[in-house]
Order: C-alpha cells, then structure tokens, then sequence
DNA sequence: TCGGTGGTAGAACGGTGTTCGTAGACATCC
DNA sequence: GGATGTCTACGAACACCGTTCTACCACCGA
C-alpha cells in the first residue's frame, strides 16, 4: 500500500500496521457471521465482531447504526442468497420446486449456527431486498394460487422454517452440554420419561408421547411438515 | 400478621413496615406479567422484576435459578391457562373447534405485549406441562390424523401464531414510534412505496404489493393463515 | 432461651449497547 | 506546497444487564 510516504520496511515508531484499513459495512457483517458460526447467538456482541476485526467497538457505528441494523444485515445477505425457483403453471412441478426451495432455506440456516434464531421476525420490505421479493411473488403466483393465499404464504413458509430449524438448534444445544455417556442414552430416557407415566392419567402420552420427542429421524419430521404446508397451499388451486 | 413478637402499634425502630413478606415463584411471575405488559420484552430484567417487587435483585434467585427459568415460567403459565378443546370424530366440528382454540391462544398472547416473542422456542416437555400435553394429543387424535402428523401438527400450530403475534407486535411497535400525522398516512405511503416502483421491473410487487403489507385487516390475515394449515391438516384424514 | 436454617439484601464482577470528544489520515482547494 | 476541512478510527465513559458472594437477620424447633 503507498498510504506511507517512507520506505516501506522502515515502520513508524509506534504504529506495527499501516493500519487505517478501511471498514466497510460488508467487512463488518463477515466478522458477525464468523462470530456467529463459532460462538452462537448469545455471544454475538458489538465488542466480539469489532474483536474479530482488531479494530474498535466505536468504529462499527460509523458504519451500522446499532446492533439490531447489524442484524438485519446478516439476516438480508442470507435472504438475498436463497434461489427462488423459477415460475412454473404445473402444480405438480411447482410443489416439487417448492419442496427443494424450502430445502435449501433450511440448510443454509443450519449451516450458521444460530442464523434462524437471528433471522426470525425480519421483514422484506426494505428497498434492497425488493428484487428478491418480486421472484418470491412471482413463483407463487405462477401457479395460479389466490392473491390473498400468497400474501400468507410466504409468511407461513419463513416462520415455519425459521421455527424449525431454531428449535432443532435448541436441543441440538441442549445435547451438547450433556456427556457423552448421557448422550447415547438419550433415547432410552426419553421412553422412560413417558413410560413411566401412568398410561390411565395419559392414555395418549404412553401411546405417542416418544414419537413426538424423537429428533433422530430430524429429517423425516421436516419433510412432513413443508407437506403439511403444501397441501394446505395446493388446496386453493 | 404474627410474625413480630412487638405489640403490632409498635413497630421496631428502623423499620417502616413488618416487611419480609416471604417472596415465591407465583409473586415473581406475577410481577414479571407486569414488566412485560407495561414496558415491553426489552425491558423485562431481573432488576426491573425486583424493582417491581421492591425487593432486593439477589432475592429472586432464591426462587427462580436464573432468567430463562423465569421466562420458561412465564411461558407455562399462559400454556396451561389454555383450554384445549373436548375431543370429537366429526371432522366439521373438529376443524370448528380447532379454528376457535387457535383464535383464543392468539388473543391471550395478544393481550400480554410480548408474551410470544417470550413464549417462542419453549417445550410442553416439563413435568408440569404434561396434563395440558395430554389432552392437546387427545383432541388432534380424536378426529383420526395419523399419529406422525399430529407430532408435526402440534409444533406447527404454535409456531404459527407465535410467528404471526410477534410480527404484529413488531409492526405496531413500529407504528408507536410514528407522530400521529405519519400514522395516518401509513397506507398512503405503502401505496406509494409500491406504486413508485417500476412496473418493467417489479410487475408482480406493483400488482400485488400492497396486499402483503397492509395490516389493517390483521384478523383476516390471520384467518387465512389459520385456514391453510387446517386445510393443509385434514388432507390427511 | 438458644442455635440453626433459610430467605433477604448489598456490594461487586464481568459483561452488554451506545455516545462523545479527540485526534489523525485523507482529499481538496488556494 | 501548504493550509483547510471532512471523514473515520479510537479510547473512555455511561448506564444498563445477569449473576454470585457474603453478611445479616427473622423465624422455627428444641
């Protein structure tokens, strides 16, 4: 860099870097998402991201107003990463996309830790996020469903996601803390937790209780969701 | 109260009143009901409970062992005061007690600013929350749903209206902040935020935009949200 | 009457988001 | 080339937060 007038291997007396390199909105939430994914949500703090730069708490805000803009940052560069599908009249063909859609939402919401938790509760109103909207609009209304049906879609489709995928990162969490002798039994206590249940008081619980603890097949219990969804949008054709 | 061995017109020197009114979870809970409807989820602290209170910060520990136990307290109070509709085979009336029981849910979370963003990611696994459990897998069996959709139906339902309750609560937190002029021309400038875009190339938002933010008729919204996911839940009787 | 017990309280610790005044680097103009 | 002004990083400080520790003190049973 030829910010310095002297020689480059001759450093200043008391300043290691040229230092001064300019932060940017964009540098700001990288750090965020790196703090994001190894640290989780809680300890996703204005001190721990300008940590992650070497660079001061202060600095930050002459580039994000507070904490919760910071936020909306990182929840919009996600938004604005998902792949809306292409239209398409087929229902049959639209559900499939459909599925893979909320597929890819998923993972890349599991794939940063605490990203859901983070995301939940933003809206996509804001003007950079308007173009992505439009495609969203325009997938769902390719297929012929109602306006008023689409309005809710969407809405339907981000919180049910961001609801699963926050609650699986909860027990995911909750297992982590346990030992790893306490982990390979967890599934036995779950079946001693409603076994012991007195099955006249809880009929249903002894019955069905496990299934609905059960997060190994965590999969499974996606999928049958976004189904449950589909058809309720599909009905409306 | 006996508790002063003193002649009760006498009170100890250094002291107002007999104090040591013995603190207890419900107390808490009820002041903590105070805070959140008073001054919001953001302002709902150990400190401001205590203040509440007019007791020590320290003293509730000795009731509650920390924050999220409190919140979860919070969170099984309005889950148990919930009543879950009788169990009936007509799918008719089932859908039509399904609709009112998911309509009074949102009401209480309604009535309590910010009880669902707090209720949000919470589990009926607790020993307490069990009677309540039972009877919510008695009435989604009642009408014949196969056992792993009522897991996923569950789950679905209350992220729904916790989604949807929190979203409303954000936008008229929104509308709080606004001078009561903007206030009124709210829908105005939807409109214009929408019809100032270009149709070439927003063809969908220009259409259809307006729609997916106007609030006014929030109950209708809800409606419809509701009525996917019981359409979307009977597919599969 | 005397200990012991358990709830209360105050102070403190380490953390948080945010604001403010300062100081320095850069670009621009004279 | 030198002065000027703008922009931005910075350190310190403020007002909070959840939680812990220790001392105190009212009550209970012996």
């Amino acid at each position: 860099m030829s910010k310095q007038s002297s020689l480059p291997w001759i450093t200043p007396a008391g300043r290691e870097t040229p230092a001064r390199e300019r932060l940017s909105v964009d540098a700001i939430v990288d750090a965020a998402y790196v703090v994001l994914n190894r640290e989780g949500h809680e300890k996703l703090s204005m001190r721990a991201v300008a940590a992650e730069l070497g660079v001061a708490v202060s600095s930050l805000y002459t580039h994000v107003a507070n904490k919760d803009e910071l936020i909306r940052q990182i929840w919009l560069r996600s938004f604005l990463a998902s792949e809306v599908p292409e239209p398409t009249s087929d229902p049959e063909e639209w559900a499939r996309r459909l599925r893979t859609w909320m597929h890819s939402i998923r993972d890349t919401l599991r794939e940063h830790r605490d990203l859901a938790r983070v995301s939940a509760g933003q809206h996509p109103f804001i003007p950079e996020a308007l173009p992505q909207l439009e495609r969203i609009i325009a997938f769902f209304r390719s297929v012929g469903l109602p306006e008023p049906i689409i309005a809710a879609a969407g809405d339907h489709m981000s919180t049910f996601i961001e609801g699963y995928v926050s609650e699986e990162q909860v027990w995911e969490e909750r297992m982590r803390r346990l030992t790893p002798t306490e982990r390979e039994n967890v599934a036995e206590s779950v079946a001693h937790y409603f076994g012991d249940l007195d099955p006249d008081d809880y009929p249903n619980l002894t019955d069905i209780g496990p299934t609905l603890m059960v997060h190994a097949e965590k999969d499974e219990r996606f999928d049958r969701g976004i189904e449950i969804l589909i058809r309720g949008f599909m009905s409306y054709l």
